[in-house]
DNA sequence: CGCGAGCTTGACGTTGTTCAACTAGAGTGG
DNA sequence: CCACTCTAGTTGAACAACGTCAAGCTCGCG
């Protein structure tokens, strides 16, 4: 079971592409005539808060931050791997705006669906129209984990959390290289960079994960549970 | 346009009731022959977290909030008032699972109807289920704005925030009696009651709002706003 | 009148940020 | 191949924001 105080909070680890195996062969061959795959390199902006959403995005490949901007720092809600929807939130709002901006943390490619397609598929079909429903919520569940985590952890908690998450969710292997800096670190911890920096030597001192480089390994996951779970 | 960095964030001033006009008529018969109202005490538990969720809720009276348990303390995510859904984001988690806690604020009366046949109007009806979406990004978008707030905002930006939503968002008024406690106010805002004390302490020195017992008024909006926006 | 819950206030401690100085490594041009 | 520069990472010390603790206060109620 999902518990939203409990899991990792990063990202859900399941992926949106049976959404489209709902669809009629006529709908599916509508999508086909009405998406466009466009890459993006890393850095860039995929999508921008406030502004007009014509499309649906779906990132085929790579990775990304969701995050809203404001005006103190931005805060990133989510990092959302390859076969996830990325802008579901912002397609029904009543006026096509994107609610939060996107960026790469990588290369990555994102297929673009018109919205008008999109919503003529939800309003006909009622089974896709149900399983875009479970994406939204499986969303919510997720987001709402990461703000138990950001607003009621401390930070031992939060750093614990996150290296499970990326660990878990992202790259499903207990060792792995981290192509995002120890800024982007702060950003998804809510941390500064100086504290991330502290505790992850802390970590190290203690044996639970070993720094190599880029290279993160999880050596003690019960331990970082714990942590992640009571800090 | 709705702006989730800057909108007051506690609860969006609308209401859900409209949904259910996009029934036909056998539906709606349907729904009413497999509906509930229940009357709730002040400070009753509505849903508890992790329990099955037979129902589909329906605030029909009274102010509720929604919050999340933890190991940590308590997480509020929303308050709502009446003629609002309250589990939606439940309903379709795969595994019909309340992921978060309602209790009352006050006498409260709610609609139950049951899960199976709101799925099948779901299933079956996709302008029900087209806005029964909208509901859930509505919601989402709200989230995202206490998600800013709370964790990005300092503790004066928080209580100006929750003072303007409690006015525009669920009294409706500038000047409203307060029937909920400095400790849930805390709760609220994230902060500790007596943080939250001597934030009202000042505002009220600096005629930003008059108390009187529990009455609170809103003397200078614009001043509260910039303090929501830029603390 | 006395009791207790919730509110108020001040003193103090903890947590995490900010600032500044320093270090290491990657890229650049001579 | 070596100086130079630039950025990211590291470290320590001072500081600010809030929380915690403890004591006193107020007001409704028996």
């Amino acid at each position: 079971m999902h518990n939203a105080t409990t899991a990792p909070s990063c990202i859900v680890n399941s992926t949106h592409f049976d959404c489209f195996e709902h669809l009629t062969k006529e709908e599916a061959e509508l999508l086909e005539t009405n998406k466009r795959d466009v890459k993006f390199k890393k850095g860039e902006m995929i999508a921008k808060q406030g502004s007009f959403a014509s499309h649906v995005v779906f990132l085929k490949e790579g990775l990304v931050k969701v995050y809203l901007e404001g005006n103190q720092k931005d805060l990133i809600l989510k990092i959302v791997p390859d076969n996830h929807f990325l802008s579901l939130s912002s397609v029904f709002d009543g006026n096509n705006t994107f609610i939060y901006s996107v960026s790469t943390y990588m290369d990555s490619t994102a297929t673009l669906i018109s919205i008008d397609i999109f919503k003529q598929l939800v309003r006909n079909n009622a089974k896709f129209a149900h399983q875009i429903i479970n994406v939204l919520n499986t969303n919510t569940a997720q987001i709402y984990g990461r703000f138990y985590c950001l607003s009621r952890k401390q930070s031992h908690g939060r750093v614990a959390d996150i290296i499970l998450c990326l660990s878990e969710n992202v790259f499903n292997t207990k060792k792995f290289k981290l192509n995002i800096s120890r800024n982007d670190l702060a950003d998804l911890t809510g941390l500064s960079s100086e504290s991330v920096n502290r505790i992850f030597k802390e970590f190290k001192e203690d044996k639970l994960i070993d720094i190599d480089g880029k290279s993160i390994s999880v050596l003690d996951f019960d331990k970082l549970q714990e942590i992640s779970t009571y800090g």
